[in-house]
RNA sequence: GCGAAAGUGGCGAAAUUGGCAGACGCGCUGGACUUAGGAUCCAGUUCCUUAAUCGGAGUGGGGGUUCGAGUCCCCCCUUUCGCACCA
């Protein structure tokens, strides 16, 4: 046979086409819920350019997806667009194209990047969440969750980007600083829409425990975001007054060490206590002052400041006076947004006490015979002890026996109650900005706030020419979208100006995938149940805290409402590492470092630009890319893979005659159990992603093969075959083109997944190593069915061993079958 | 500041989860074949010592548990990530 060259750029497009006539990636619609499987990408952004991190997520699904077809499943392995959001805005304004058309544009030139790399996406389930037929359900969601109460209205301080001119989710703002825009965040006091996420808190971080497939680094992540606390309510008063004046607290047992009380300055506590002159002048300024200032620069930790309201309220405990400040330092979204301070016990108190010459009072002794000195600290003791100073309570250890103590003593005098707080806030969706969701909701003057009915979903987003963030939605200024008739009253009202958070259209998406041209529902609720929950979710770790609780919260939703029958959407998930440039930066336009992968797949081939992509590390972790990456795998696929065919003897059903261990002798039974071994690890590998030690054992097992010393044409071929089929799911035009070329029938995706011989996972020889007290001395070959003594005997005979143990005692021996045999020796 | 994860050759990494450290690959060195080679093939490649074996050291540093530690425990150092006044 005359040799070929790998010409891959004419395979990969032959095969290609080939896939897309067979249809071979499209599932179908209702699969055997106990054979099939959900593999699901995080859909994109269409950026317009598809850069190496996508290549290396879409790709780690991609090897998932082909290897659960030929594990015989049916696979869902869709993929769509996150299409709603600013940057389409942005280039709208920059460049004078439509956000509608960028998008559109961007779409086309993504997917056509994404087909020519060959990805096993079903497209003929492609979904994008502008596409009115998407966001119809997306509104119809808004106002299911609206008829539940899940929906709500609220005027609150909100995180204002002052840049793009819009609010933000909690979860956009890092370190006071937006996410997307790069500004500081401001306080704002708006109205706008929530969805009441509070309200599933408990089952967020309860529900973590049914993961077990999920990453601990994200479901730890998750539990500290929602942030649970458990303490106690407790009321203060006003002391000329008699006002209640709640605060919350985690450590109740310290109350009696409570030298001043604290407010948020957002707080309306402050305007009911009736300050006057003086008093009033200063904590109205220093309010104004307080709420004017960014996020970042009240948050920075430091210097703590506030003003003294001239007040004082009433400890329930004890009776005691204490002087009622205002300060910034305590939030007034969190608990009841006062606290009580105990500046002997709490860091932060005790940085405000100082700086503002505030009394401290001991109430925990660290030893039962050891008091603090107030006058000796330097810092607040929050460590373990036993209450002091504190009447009934002295000398019960403090922490949780203590705080129960304190907690029913409170709720038995009726001044206090035990609750549950979270860091986690109602989700903020409301966005003042035009290229986004229509909030299906109608304002009428007469019946406040209508969800928009059914049968008049989707309401379409107009298509407007001005689009410039201006502090108040586009399309408050549309007012042919704007007016329109109360549903309920039938009277003149307005429609939402707002659109929602795209986080909203990405929280449900997966649903769509299984019956994405449905126009009487969702999707059909009997197809969601045989392909969810999703089997494996594949992203970034960007994703932890936003996303990744949103679409866990919605499937509670939909469960609650009746749609699901199960809690979590995804049994897996896994987060790929990022890939970076050779010096470890991230790779960015302005950087200059940006590798394209569709200019490495070209120039390369796609299927050794995936290989050298799997190898060079394994999944989760970074890769910091060079070119030089490909070296090695590009030699293993052209010089050493791509001839295997060339060795193909065409024996009939070399795959399904039978073969074993015993049948063969020498060479050939070498080279059968390495066949075997190398089953069992690309197996157990490609299982946890780790594919590159699966190529590893891939090139093990090309090397040791040699033609020339099999005589078996059934064993020759089976090992050629084999090797085919487990690299199939990491290069799969390659391997399809040697399937064929191989003279098997149909595609190698269609064929069953090899599994290996258990007969013949060891061979006739097994290396011993040979320790004494420890240390390596010796390594000597047995047969693999030697038993100990015969082991030992070789051991004690080695002159190297001897060396070490001649004149000595042996103590004892240590025997790891197959392994290694440990001989301690004593004087 | 709090929390978590990770530190293994010149480089990317492997190590059946407590059992031969460095598989596989890059790079490098030497050789073969070549008019030529940045092609291909073969051999070597943790460090020290050695002509080579032998021997010794070795998984960020220090201690510990164990017959045996990259792996488990304690204390440091470094890096990365997450949270960042949540009372």
């Amino acid at each position: 046979m005359a040799e070929q060259t790998y010409d891959f750029t004419a395979i990969e497009k032959a095969w290609q086409r080939q896939w897309a006539e067979s249809r071979l990636y499209e599932a179908p619609d209702q699969p055997d819920p106990a054979k099939s499987f959900y593999m699901l990408v995080m859909f994109a952004y269409p950026s317009g350019d598809i850069h190496m991190g996508h290549f290396r997520n879409y790709i780690i699904g991609d090897a998932v997806a082909r290897k659960q077809l030929m594990l015989g499943k049916a696979v869902l392995h869709p993929f769509g667009w996150d299409a709603f959001g600013l940057p389409a805005e942005r280039a709208a304004i920059k460049r004078g194209v439509h956000p509608a058309d960028w998008t559109n544009q961007n779409i086309a030139m993504s997917r056509a990047t994404l087909q020519e790399a060959g990805i096993s996406f079903d497209w003929s389930r492609e979904v994008a969440s502008c596409d009115p037929d998407y966001y119809k359900w997306t509104q119809w969601l808004f106002t299911q969750f609206f008829k539940k109460g899940l929906a709500i209205q609220k005027k609150t301080w909100v995180n204002w980007d002052p840049i793009d001119k819009t609010v933000l989710a909690n979860e956009q703002v890092k370190d006071g600083i937006a996410e997307r825009s790069g500004a500081k965040v401001e306080k704002k006091e708006l109205v706008g829409w929530y969805f009441a996420i509070t309200k599933y808190a408990d089952r967020l971080i309860d529900d973590l425990e049914q993961l077990p497939g999920w990453p601990d680094a994200v479901r730890r992540m998750q539990t500290e975001w929602i942030g649970r606390s458990y303490g106690l309510e407790v009321d203060f008063t006003v002391e000329e007054t008699g006002e209640k004046l709640p605060i919350y607290t985690t450590r109740p047992d310290t109350i009696y060490g409570a030298t001043f009380m604290v407010v948020a300055p957002e707080s309306e506590l402050i305007d009911r206590l009736g300050l006057t002159g003086d008093d009033l002048e200063r904590v109205t300024a220093y309010r104004q002052q307080a709420l004017t200032k960014s996020e970042i620069d009240r948050t920075a930790a430091g210097e703590k400041d506030g003003v003294f309201t001239g007040k004082y309220v009433i400890n329930p405990y004890n009776g005691e006076r204490v002087p009622l400040w205002v300060a910034d330092y305590v939030l007034a979204h969190y608990g009841t947004g006062a606290i009580m301070a105990v500046p002997a016990h709490d860091e932060r108190d005790f940085a405000f006490a100082r700086k503002y010459g505030l009394p401290l009072k001991l109430v925990i002794r660290p030893k039962a015979d050891v008091s603090l000195v107030i006058s000796e600290m330097d810092d607040a003791y929050a460590g373990p002890g036993f209450i002091e100073n504190s009447g009934q309570f002295d000398g019960i250890p403090a922490g949780e026996e203590a705080i129960n103590a304190f907690s029913t003593y409170a709720e038995s005098e009726g001044f206090g109650r035990r609750r549950t707080n979270f860091k986690l806030k109602d989700w903020s969706i409301s966005r003042q900005r035009y290229w986004g969701c229509p909030i299906p909701i109608i304002h009428c003057p007469k019946c406040g706030p209508q969800a928009v009915p059914d049968d008049q979903l989707p309401v379409v987003l107009p298509r407007v020419e001005s689009y410039m963030p201006k502090g108040r939605s586009p399309l408050a200024d549309v007012p042919e979208f704007l007016n329109t008739t109360c549903p309920k009253c039938g009277g003149p009202a307005e429609r939402d100006a707002d659109t929602m958070d795209t986080f909203v259209c990405s929280s449900w998406y997966f649903l769509r995938y299984i019956d994405p041209k449905n126009e009487t529902a969702l999707a059909n609720w009997d197809q969601v149940k045989a392909w969810m929950p999703i089997d494996l979710y594949i992203g970034g770790i960007t994703h932890a805290t936003g996303h990744l609780i949103y679409f866990r919260f919605f499937t509670k939703v939909l469960k609650d409402l009746g749609y699901l029958d199960f809690d979590e959407p995804a049994t897996r998930l896994f987060n790929h590492g990022m890939v970076m440039d050779a010096e470890g930066e991230v790779m960015s336009k302005s950087k200059g470092n940006v590798v394209s992968p569709i200019e490495l797949m070209r120039t390369r081939g796609i299927d050794v630009s995936r290989l050298a992509m799997f190898f060079t590390a394994p999944s989760e972790m970074p890769v910091l890319w060079s070119d030089d990456s490909v070296t090695g795998v590009e030699k293993f696929t052209h010089n050493r893979f791509w001839p295997l065919a060339e060795s193909y003897r065409g024996t009939t059903d070399a795959l399904k005659q039978s073969l074993s261990r015993d049948g063969l002798s020498g060479y050939e039974r070498d080279i059968y159990v390495k066949l075997n071994q190398t089953i069992k690890r690309v197996d157990e590998d490609s299982e946890k992603l780790q594919f590159n030690t699966c190529i590893a054992a891939l090139m093990e097992l090309v090397r040791e093969y040699d033609a020339s010393k099999i005589s078996s044409d059934t064993l020759n071929d089976r090992v050629i075959l084999t090797a085919i089929q487990l690299i199939a799911p990491m290069a799969p035009h390659l391997a399809e083109e040697l399937w064929q070329r191989c003279g098997q029938e149909g595609s190698v995706f269609r064929s069953a997944w090899p599994s290996a011989d258990p007969e013949a996972l060891t061979g006739d020889q097994v290396t011993i190593a040979v320790q004494v007290n420890g240390k390596l001395r010796d390594t000597i070959a047995v047969a693999a069915d030697a038993g100990q003594g015969d082991i030992e005997a070789v051991a004690l005979g080695s002159s190297r061993v001897q060396q070490h143990t001649d004149g000595k005692a042996v103590v004892k021996k240590i025997y790891v079958p197959g392994r290694l045999l440990n001989i301690v020796v004593k004087g």
